[in-house]
DNA sequence: TGGCAATCTATTCAAAATCATGTTTGCCCG
DNA sequence: CGGGCAAACATGATTTTGAATAGATTGCCA
């Protein structure tokens, strides 16, 4: 007979997102402290690999940042030859980044360990699960993302 | 034939999970703000609903904050009248946290505001597929949390 | 019991993030 | 055209954060 009162932290959706994000994200932060980088250049980093240029807003939405942040960063990085900017060709205001072949080396080692944690962390789910989970999140995110503007 | 080549984040475990955490966060904080509490001061307040002292530790980690990010601000809500501090009786390196009745009233409301929130995001998925991704998010979290320390 | 490592909170201070704003460019519509 | 308005990035001022460390207490064990 002793019910304990569950908090309401333990059921909300948003606290449970964010304390599993925090815990996953955490641990390989461990590796990328290590490898010299901070977490905030390795969300960049790992957010512009593939080569493909995008801007500066889209960044900083991808890396889960500010924009104001993401300039900052970009002018550390681009002094370290880790990304460039680059013109948009028709548009004036838009800054494009791309990764460069120094970042892209950086960065590609992180991303296979990233892999590597990624498959121990899911690996008490199944295969099944886990891109369940994946694809739950990723509709969340669709239905979330850049949401239509309202007159 | 045009295969375009995924973006790694958008397949990565934690990006998908930070990516979530931050849109449906971001959301609701925009209520936060206009009942003029920051994000950590909801955070604080929401982990601590419910009445159970806990310590600063304990809140620090359920609050996904650092611990001297936590003991700041309890400073200035300890000033508020929302939370107050009580000696441990045993343990006297802990310091343990309550709500106050002050703090509880100023939450409750915003609680109540959450758990629309939350039924609206989660609206899309359906019951079972909603209580499907908290358990999920849960086991990742109990999996996670407090690792076993090492010798 | 004395000493030492571990635990918990407070504090310090430098770095990072953020808000508000400025500047340039693009777009729309009369 | 050209004024007005919005979008994109940069910058300045301020707040917030966080790593490192100090201070206090406890637990352990020889």
């Amino acid at each position: 007979m002793s019910a304990e009162a569950p908090r309401f932290v333990d059921g909300y959706l948003a606290a449970l997102l964010a304390q599993a994000s925090h815990l996953i994200s955490s641990e390989f932060h461990e590796v990328v402290r290590y490898h010299g980088l901070s977490v905030s250049e390795w969300r960049v980093l790992a957010s512009l690999d593939g080569g493909v240029p995008i801007s500066i807003g889209q960044l900083a939405q991808v890396a889960v940042l500010k924009q104001p942040t993401v300039t900052r960063m970009l002018d550390r990085m681009q002094a370290k030859r880790q990304v460039e900017r680059l013109a948009h060709e028709s548009d004036r205001r838009v800054t494009l980044v791309r990764i460069t072949a120094t970042g892209s080396k950086t960065v590609s080692r992180l991303i296979a360990l990233a892999r590597e944690h990624e498959q121990r962390v899911l690996e008490p789910f199944g295969l099944a699960r886990a891109e369940d989970l994946k694809a739950t999140l990723r509709r969340i995110i669709d239905l979330h993302g850049e949401p239509p503007r309202e007159g």
